[in-house]
DNA sequence: AATGGGCCCAACCGCGACTTT
DNA sequence: TAAAGTCGCGGTTGGGCCCAT
């Protein structure tokens, strides 16, 4: 779809040669920039649009990436499920949709945003006019208000990022700020393993046996290093050699047992390349 | 087959916050 | 402390797609 709209949008690399950019993303560009920072990282976005050779803004690049190129965003359409999360974030958090993202592995502020007003508000208008609570439109199931409480911020760590703003150097190819996941040791020996981890690296989705729908695992470098994975220390300075990734759903089934959403943030965890496709 | 209206989503814009110098 | 640079956020828009007529 996007391949299509930036198809029809002209040639990246022809036209004025020094005005930047603007609308459409082409495949080439997207490649570009993918690779720039899959291989380099980011250090400032406006650098990692001239090292790429895109005449677009950092800003551009940015939003590109967050949007469309991050390897850890999920591609299917937001399930019932995440319909009624961002239904209920919504409802305690307010229009707060980086916040809301922050709380949803692989969906973006933007798509959030996007879903929010194009199918939920609208539905909820169109409820409330028929004289309902707007708020409860949707069936809840499993998920009611109370279960919503988990994912509230505590004041001190809203817009905690992991790695301040501004020109933060960061190992490649993570970048400047990522995802939280939680994460699952292998070979632990069941539950006992579980544990917080940040993420910025490729997923290859696997689905499993056991019914888990997004269950990845992590690896480094992107295409070019499926094979390397992330050490990463946890709080408590134990070594994961591999984690898995947790499908979204997979959490909200975790709130039954010991980890809880809000666990997410209780902890900072650090992401050291021990292999690393990075050159 | 043509067309017009609504939907959806990628991307832009403007602004505030933060960091660096 | 102030200014400049950069980032991140929420609101908004433009345009392609889909579907009913």
């Amino acid at each position: 779809m996007v391949e299509k709209r930036a198809a029809s949008n002209g040639d990246a690399s022809g036209g004025e040669a020094n005005k930047e950019r603007k609308g459409l993303w082409s495949p080439e560009e997207d490649e570009r920039l993918y690779t720039r920072i899959t291989r380099h990282g980011v250090s400032t976005w406006s650098s990692v649009a001239q090292l790429a050779g895109l005449r677009r803004s950092g800003k551009s690049c940015r939003l590109r990436w967050m949007n469309y190129l991050r390897p850890d965003l999920k591609k299917e359409p937001i399930s019932k499920r995440e319909e009624e999360t961002i239904i209920s974030l919504q409802k305690s958090l307010g229009n707060r949709w980086s916040v809301i993202a922050g709380r949803m592995p692989g969906r973006t502020d933007n798509e959030i945003k996007n879903y929010w007003n194009s199918r939920i508000r609208k539905r909820q208008q169109n409820t409330s006019a028929s004289g309902e609570d707007g708020g409860s439109c949707v069936k809840r199931g499993d998920f009611a208000a109370a279960d919503a409480k988990s994912f509230e911020l505590a004041p001190a760590e809203e817009k905690k990022p992991f790695s301040s703003g501004g020109a933060t150097a960061v190992a490649p190819p993570v970048p400047a700020r990522f995802p939280l996941f939680a994460c699952q040791l292998l070979g632990s020996g069941g539950g006992g393993g579980d544990a917080i981890a940040a993420a910025g690296t490729t997923q290859s989705t696997t689905t499993h046996e056991n019914g888990a729908s997004s269950e990845s695992e992590v690896s480094v470098g992107g295409k070019d290093a499926v094979e390397d994975h992330y050490f990463y220390s946890a709080g408590d300075g134990a070594d994961m050699d591999m984690v898995h990734l947790l499908g979204f759903d997979d959490l909200l089934d975790y709130q039954a047992g010991d980890l809880l959403m809000d666990g997410w943030d209780q902890s900072e965890f650090y992401c050291t390349n021990s292999g690393s496709s990075a050159d």
